[in-house]
DNA sequence: TGCCGCATGTAATTAGTTACATGATTTC
DNA sequence: GAAATCATGTAACTAATTACATGCGGCA
């Protein structure tokens, strides 16, 4: 499971699960989620398989935190994940499943509707991202430029993710195009839309 | 679940688990991935909700198929399905993940490597996308300036599908450039690398 | 007083994968 | 005679989501 993996790459710097949550709303966030629940169930499990150890610190309010942190063994088993090479898992996109479909609904006026919210959405996602370049701008002199290396790595996945939204938005407008056309085809042939 | 859906666009047409895996396998399967087993199962709870019903037939070799094919009710699921908007689930991507990581590795050689095995796997995945669209251009006349109604939205997923690809065909290309700067920095400032 | 953020967890369910079972027909 | 393709399914397991339980401390 790749989440095993995430949990102890992040756990190089120790920390605890309420606080890797975050982590994954904020930075990994553009490419991975977790639920807290699943965070727990398996920081537990790789603690049991003597992947990571843990103990108890006070907390400043609150209950108390379990602060977890790699084992060798964790630190090898991360090594040979990102040894064994890319793992490229086939991807499942929902909205692309419903494009598949569009032609099922009753003219292009709704196929318009459907990719205008798909614009929004993305629209939306990219400014998040150039949020988070923002903050790095402000927080790092030399930014994009120079780079500390414990962020060499992560900033490329942002960078991925910035372009990946992108040509997302390419796509929607050069298909929102292709679809105003065919709508204007059926008007010609058919009769005025209702 | 998105499969349920899916299974239920798919069967405007009649078919059978076996034939509707390979559409899997082909059409769709730049955008999602369903194991045979799953498809079986997921047909008959489908079948149990009455959005679906199925009658048998003869094969011409081998044990008889099940046809399943659209009830109101499914016809009705679908429907709903593609009004209620797009649907963006967060996506995981297992190879972000690990270049997230990827400072754990001894030196930017490995990193190196790592990129490289990546781009291989995109350029076939791309090459794989460019024959599908070969095929379209000699069975459809005029393709890709007209292309039939049934076959319309389908041919934007392939569309977004290659953008996709060729996005991240760039950044990975940006990427070598960079980490390859990083190790000769390396190299100025600690030696020669091992 | 009641809500928010901190903090950890369990239980139930759903979705998806892997492995296995069965048996016919066609092709080499 | 062996391997590939056709064809359907079940069982066991793993991954992920949703819902629920608990309780402290600070703030309005």
């Amino acid at each position: 499971m790749a989440l095993d993996h995430i949990l102890l790459g992040l756990l190089r710097e120790p920390s605890t699960g309420y606080d890797l949550k975050k982590l994954f709303d904020g930075s990994l966030g553009h490419f991975w989620a977790a639920e807290q629940s699943q965070i727990y169930t398996t920081l537990a499990k790789l603690e049991k398989d003597k992947s990571l150890r843990s103990r108890r610190a006070p907390s400043l309010r609150g209950p108390q935190r379990r602060v977890y942190s790699l084992t060798t063994k964790g630190r090898r088993e991360l090594r040979d994940w990102l040894r064994q090479g890319p793992e490229v898992g086939d991807q499942r996109f929902h909205y692309l499943a419903q494009v598949f479909f569009l032609d099922e609904l009753e003219n292009t006026d709704k196929a318009i509707d459907f990719l205008v919210r798909l614009r929004e959405h993305f629209a939306l996602r990219l400014e998040a991202l150039d949020r988070v370049d923002a903050e790095l701008v402000e927080e790092i002199p030399g930014y994009p430029d120079t780079v500390p290396p414990d962020l060499f790595f992560p900033v490329l996945t942002l960078s991925l993710g910035r372009k990946r939204i992108q040509a997302t938005l390419d796509w929607i407008e050069e298909s929102l195009a292709r679809v105003r056309t065919l709508g204007e085809q059926a008007t010609d042939a058919g009769g005025p839309p209702k």
